[in-house]
DNA sequence: ATGTTC
C-alpha cells in the first residue's frame, strides 16, 4: 500500500488521524518500503480496530504487520474496561498464546554439526509435528482442568520440565484467573492427545547458531554466546485454543447488537470486558494461555531428552518464553495516570524495558527478551525491550518477519522439495511431515526480517541483541 | 492457526 495514506511522523512511524467512526488514531511502525509491501487490508484493519469501544490512545501495527482475521497480525490495541472497553476473540487470534521459547545449550556450532543429521532425525522422531499430531500424553478431564489452571507449573509438577524454568516464563508459567469451566467439552476433547505437539503452519522447533551479536552486554546477560547454539520452539495452544476462538467468535457476533456494539467488520466481534460474555472469554482465553505454556514446557522437555542422547552433559536451561497472541491486563500510564488496561497483542510481543518489576531478577537489568521468529532460511533475532516502547505501543514489539505472500501464493511459487534442497545447500536441515507446508513457509514468502527488526529498533520498540541462524528446523 | 471447508 501507499505510505502516502499516512501522515509521516518519522522514518519508522506513520499515523492516520481519526476519520469516520475512528475513536483514536492508527499508528504503524515500519519503513516506507515495508509499508509499500503491505496489503491495503492492513490499513483497513488497523483503522477499523480504532473504531472499537473503549480503545485507548491508538490502534497500532508493528513492522511485521500483515492481513489477519479482523485485527492485523502484528496488531496492538489497549482497552479500558471502565470506558466500555471490549475484549475481542479476533484480537487475540485463533492460536491463543502462540509464542516462542529459547533454550541455551552452550554447545558449539561444531558440536551440533558433528551430529547434525542424526540430531535432526531424532528431534523429528521425538517431537510430534504436523496437522492433528498427537503425543504420548493423554489427559482425562480432571488432568485437563489441572493443566488449564496450572500452565507450565502443571507441566513441571508432572515431571515435564524443571522448576527453574518457571522464572523464565511470562507470569512464572501460569496465567492467573483462568476459568476451566468456561472451556467447552469440545475444546477439551480436541486437546486430549495434543499436549507436547508442535502443530503445523509456521510452528517449528529449531536448533540455531548464535551467529552475530549486536549488544554484547545484553547478550551476555541473556547467556547468548557467539558460536554457541540454542533451541527455539514456536507453537501455541493447538486445537484447544482454536476451538475456544471459534466458539467465542460466534457468540460475540451474535451478542454484539445486544451490547449496543456496531461492528466495523464482522471479524472484529467483541464483547464488553465487564459483560458476562467478556468475562467468560477472558477466563477461557487465560486457560488457553496455560495450555500453550504447558505445551511449550513439555516440548522443551522432549528436546532435552533428545539432546541428552547426543550430549550427556547438555543442560538446556530456558532463556525465556514469551507469547505473542494474548489479551493481558497490565497497568500503563494514560495522561499521567496509571490504569489497568486490557492489551490485545496479536502477532505482537510484549517488550518490557529494563527494570520492569515483572521480569525475573537475572533479566531485569537488560529488559525483556523479545524473541523474533524469522523464516527457515533468513533466521531469527533476539531483541530486548526498551523503556521507550511503553509510550510507543504499550511495551510491544514485532513477533516475526511477517508474511509478504499468502500461503496459496507461496505454493504456486515454490515446491516443497526445492525449498528443502535449497536450504540443505545453505547448511540447514529441514524435517517436516508436509512438503506443502514447507512450500507455504518458504523463506521467500516472508518479509526481510532484518528490515523488520531494524524498523522495530529505529521506532524504539526493542533493540537488537543477537541474530540466530538455523542449522536444524523441525517444521509442523 | 485449525481433526487445513461445521
Amino acid at each position: 500500500m501507499e505510505a502516502s495514506r499516512f501522515e509521516k511522523l518519522s522514518d519508522t512511524a506513520w499515523r492516520v488521524a481519526p476519520f469516520g467512526a475512528m475513536r483514536v488514531p492508527a499508528i504503524i511502525y515500519a519503513t516506507e518500503s515495508l509499508i509499500a509491501e503491505m496489503d491495503d487490508k492492513v490499513f483497513d484493519q488497523v483503522t477499523n480496530v480504532a473504531k472499537l469501544p473503549g480503545i485507548v490512545r491508538a490502534a497500532y501495527a508493528m513492522p511485521d504487520a500483515h492481513w489477519g482475521y479482523g485485527f492485523p497480525i502484528g496488531g496492538v490495541a489497549a482497552f479500558d474496561a471502565g470506558e466500555g472497553g471490549v475484549v475481542s476473540a479476533g484480537g487475540v487470534g485463533f492460536d491463543v498464546s502462540c509464542g516462542v521459547r529459547t533454550h541455551l545449550t552452550h554447545l558449539t556450532r561444531e558440536q551440533i554439526l558433528s551430529v547434525q543429521q542424526a540430531l535432526a532425525d531424532a528431534l523429528f522422531e521425538h517431537v510430534p509435528a504436523g496437522v492433528g499430531s498427537e503425543g504420548e500424553i493423554a489427559l482425562d478431564d480432571a488432568e485437563t482442568t489441572a493443566m488449564l489452571l496450572g500452565g507450565a507449573q502443571w507441566a513441571v509438577e508432572r515431571g515435564f520440565g524443571r522448576a527453574e524454568d518457571l522464572d523464565r516464563i511470562e507470569e512464572k508459567g501460569r496465567a492467573t484467573d483462568a476459568d476451566p469451566a468456561a472451556v467447552s467439552e469440545h475444546a477439551r476433547q480436541r486437546q486430549r492427545r495434543e499436549m507436547g505437539t508442535l502443530g503445523s503452519g509456521n510452528h517449528y522447533l529449531e536448533v540455531q547458531e548464535v551467529a552475530e551479536i549486536f549488544d554484547p552486554a545484553v547478550a551476555a546477560g541473556y547467556g547468548l554466546i557467539q558460536g554457541e547454539c540454542v533451541v527455539t520452539i514456536h507453537c501455541g495452544s493447538r486445537g484447544l485454543g482454536h476451538q475456544i476462538g471459534t466458539e467465542f467468535l460466534r457468540e460475540m457476533v451474535i451478542s454484539a447488537q445486544q451490547y449496543g456494539i456496531v461492528l466495523p467488520d464482522r471479524e472484529l466481534a467483541c464483547a464488553p470486558i465487564e459483560s458476562e460474555l467478556g468475562q467468560k472469554y477472558l477466563g477461557a482465553m487465560r486457560a488457553a494461555i496455560n495450555c500453550a505454556l504447558a505445551n511449550r514446557e513439555i516440548i522443551g522437555h522432549l528436546a532435552r531428552q533428545v539432546f541428552a542422547r547426543f550430549f550427556e552433559r547438555a543442560e538446556l536451561p530456558l532463556m525465556f518464553d514469551v507469547s505473542h497472541n494474548t489479551c493481558k491486563t497490565e497497568r500503563h500510564a494514560i495522561d499521567g495516570e496509571t490504569r489497568p488496561l486490557f492489551i490485545h497483542r496479536k502477532g505482537a510481543t510484549r517488550a518490557f524495558g529494563p527494570g520492569h518489576e515483572s521480569l525475573p531478577e537475572a533479566l531485569r537489568p537488560f529488559g525483556q527478551p523479545v524473541l523474533i521468529g524469522g523464516s527457515m532460511g533468513a533466521g531469527s533475532y533476539v531483541l530486548a525491550g526498551m523503556e521507550t516502547s511503553e509510550r510507543q505501543a504499550f511495551s510491544s514489539a514485532c513477533h516475526g518477519a511477517g508474511r509478504r505472500m499468502s500461503r496459496h501464493a507461496a505454493t504456486r511459487a515454490w515446491g516443497g522439495r526445492k525449498v528443502v534442497d535449497d536450504l540443505r545447500a545453505q547448511g540447514i536441515i529441514v524435517k517436516s511431515p508436509s512438503l506443502r507446508g514447507v512450500a507455504e513457509e518458504a523463506p521467500g514468502a516472508y518479509k526481510d526480517v532484518r528490515a523488520v527488526v531494524d524498523s522495530a529498533q529505529a521506532a524504539g520498540l526493542a533493540k537488537k541483541v543477537a541474530f540466530l541462524k538455523p542449522l536444524i528446523c523441525v517444521k509442523g
